[in-house]
DNA sequence: TTTTAGCACTCTAATATCGAGAGTGCTAAG
DNA sequence: CTTAGCACTCTCGATATTAGAGTGCTAAAA
């Protein structure tokens, strides 16, 4: 089917254009501006003539009878596959963003949530940034810090520099002293272990080293189950839209954007489902009622195989793929070599 | 001038209806749904006299000529001041949410977020949340843990049980022997330290440990500086509401909402001006360009003199201020006691 | 066979007109 | 001081009209 409607290059050409046009404008693409604005040798006629056709293929549609083209989502996928290639970011915004990492302190957080803001101020729509997860995570460092009475400040150090804190509330009071060798036991007692491990590991131990075993433990699953951190930059660009003063469905963006569960679930599923490099999803195709009428540029970034996270890019279907996709390829690469060079092994 | 402007009691009732009526219905009102939905003993025409006084005082206007009252920002100051008294927040709601915020760990973190997300389901506006923090901070606890090469995780913890994380290059490869020998030494001399006090008292120290020192006191000086982390919740109630689709200053809000720094210099703002309690700030009252058309009902809490935050709510001028003043209260007061619990002296 | 000029046709978007209805302001009487 | 009554104003929705943009189709030209 797909191969029976393979495009002639003056469709295709003329696909793109009105993409191009209608991203930029948000108007419907009329056959005449078309030509005049990009002199194709050919008359409005013929254009009109191929548009029919392309709308016939279904990628493009009519508003109504008397309008210009619009692109269906099968339009812009066929533009994202077909047409784009493989758009770089420009050297001198790429110079840019990379100024702007190496200007910050090495500090994860630090990173991730600049690479929010640089995901939607460059391709102009809202940005979704989670932070990078190992598969099991391991045990490092573990201190216990008496604060007040019985109530210490558990921190927890893991093997990808990750830290975790936790105040717990004592049975008995302890000294700091105390509290300090019980510290320096475990780190060597779990050293490199994982959650499961330090259970099994703590059976032998005495029962207040065993509680702190089992608290440790039960804080690096919550790590393994429910994901990074999730910074989101962009919000304004969504609202701005002139698409969205009506529709509902950008309120749905927003609900994916507000709800952590949701947007997780979706995040990993659309990285699950394809390989690596950019992944768009272009209104819901299906699977995902929620982004109808939006589109999803994602990668996944990190030390494969060690820590990976996530990062994309959400807007409307009229979007520039070709800023979207090129800012989140280039940040995913910079974030995966940043991060390489302080946890990479 | 407003001792001379005195309301009766006749008249301070309608103003009441009026404000509430519209905040429920978000339709002007007229004085025959006044007499109507509740009987005052006076006939609409009374009624109309007295909103055409109020509306000479400047409590109430017209859209138009023929259309019913709607509160003006001095009205709705007037309710807030004059005619709403202390409410508290029903039993039922305090109960389910103090439930919540037991259910949930003994962390700071969770707290935050906890807070955002009640103040923005029960008033039904978007909110804020900044984390506590003190005047001046205080060194308890360093740790140096060397991850690979040169490459140290530095961890700072606070007196007030904050913790910082931070990633260092060193020039030379050290142990984590070394380091702890390091941090072990550091944690004594520098317990109980502000940030000036500890660059004072490296001078004294070997180059490296000055050097760790410096570091440590300028993530406390920026601490000090920069506020805490800040939490938002309920952006989709600004949204969905009727008179956003139209105007631009609901852009605003989300702006102020996006913007750290922005919405940061508005809480200090307002709380550095009022004292303790909770403060409503009703469509920028002058100072405020951003909020105007906006209300801002927010609160300090926290333990006074040790480290305060603040947290409140942001909506449209017409919002339910009932439900939003207490709230806030509610929460902040709870919140309070939360920390006090693990952090009171 | 492909392209194109030309023209009829369709639909939108802007504008004007109209009437009903809601709500006020005012006046004069209670 | 209150209120019934009424004129007046303004919005809102419905309807009509028009200009213009853009298409689809046909028939001729390349």
């Amino acid at each position: 089917m797909d191969v029976a409607s393979e495009l002639t290059t003056r469709q295709r050409t003329i696909l793109g254009l009105v993409v191009r046009e209608y991203v930029a404008t948000a108007a419907p693409v009329s056959s005449k501006s078309i030509t005049e604005q990009y002199g194709l040798g050919v008359s409005s006629a013929t254009v009109r003539n191929e548009m029919a056709y392309l709308e016939e293929l279904g990628y493009l549609t009519h508003p109504h009878t008397s309008a210009g083209r619009v692109p269906t989502e099968k339009g812009y996928r066929y533009f994202v596959q077909r047409l784009m290639g493989e758009v770089e970011l420009p050297l001198a915004e790429q110079r840019m963003i990379r100024h702007q990492f190496y200007q910050v302190s090495l500090d994860l957080e630090q990173w991730m949530r600049l690479a929010a803001t640089v995901l939607a101020r460059t391709a102009r729509t809202a940005a979704v940034v989670t932070s990078p997860r190992p598969n099991h995570c391991r045990f490092k460092h573990v201190e216990l810090i008496s604060t007040r009475g019985a109530v210490v400040l558990l921190i927890l150090v893991l093997e990808e520099g990750l830290v975790k804190q936790q105040m717990l509330t004592l049975t008995e009071v302890r000294s700091q002293e105390a509290l300090s060798q019980v510290s320096n036991w475990l780190n060597d007692a779990f050293r490199g272990l994982t959650a499961d491990e330090i259970i099994t590991e703590s059976r032998t131990l005495p029962a207040f080293e065993q509680e702190v075993g089992r608290i440790i433990a039960e804080t690096m699953r919550r790590v393994d189950r429910q994901g990074g951190e999730v910074y989101r930059d962009g919000l304004l660009n969504v609202v701005g839209q002139p698409e969205s003063t009506a529709s509902e469905s950008f309120q749905q963006v927003l609900r994916v954007l507000e709800e952590r569960a949701l947007l997780e679930t979706i995040l990993s599923d659309v990285l699950s489902f394809g390989g690596n490099g950019v992944q768009v999803v272009i209104g819901g195709e299906g699977h995902w009622d929620e982004l109808s009428e939006c589109s999803l540029v994602l990668a996944r970034y990190g030390i494969n195989g060690e820590a990976t996270g996530a990062l994309g890019v959400l807007g409307p279907t009229r979007m520039s793929y070709e800023r979207a996709i090129s800012v989140v390829r280039y940040v995913s690469r910079l974030l995966s070599d940043l991060l390489f060079t302080l946890y990479g092994s």
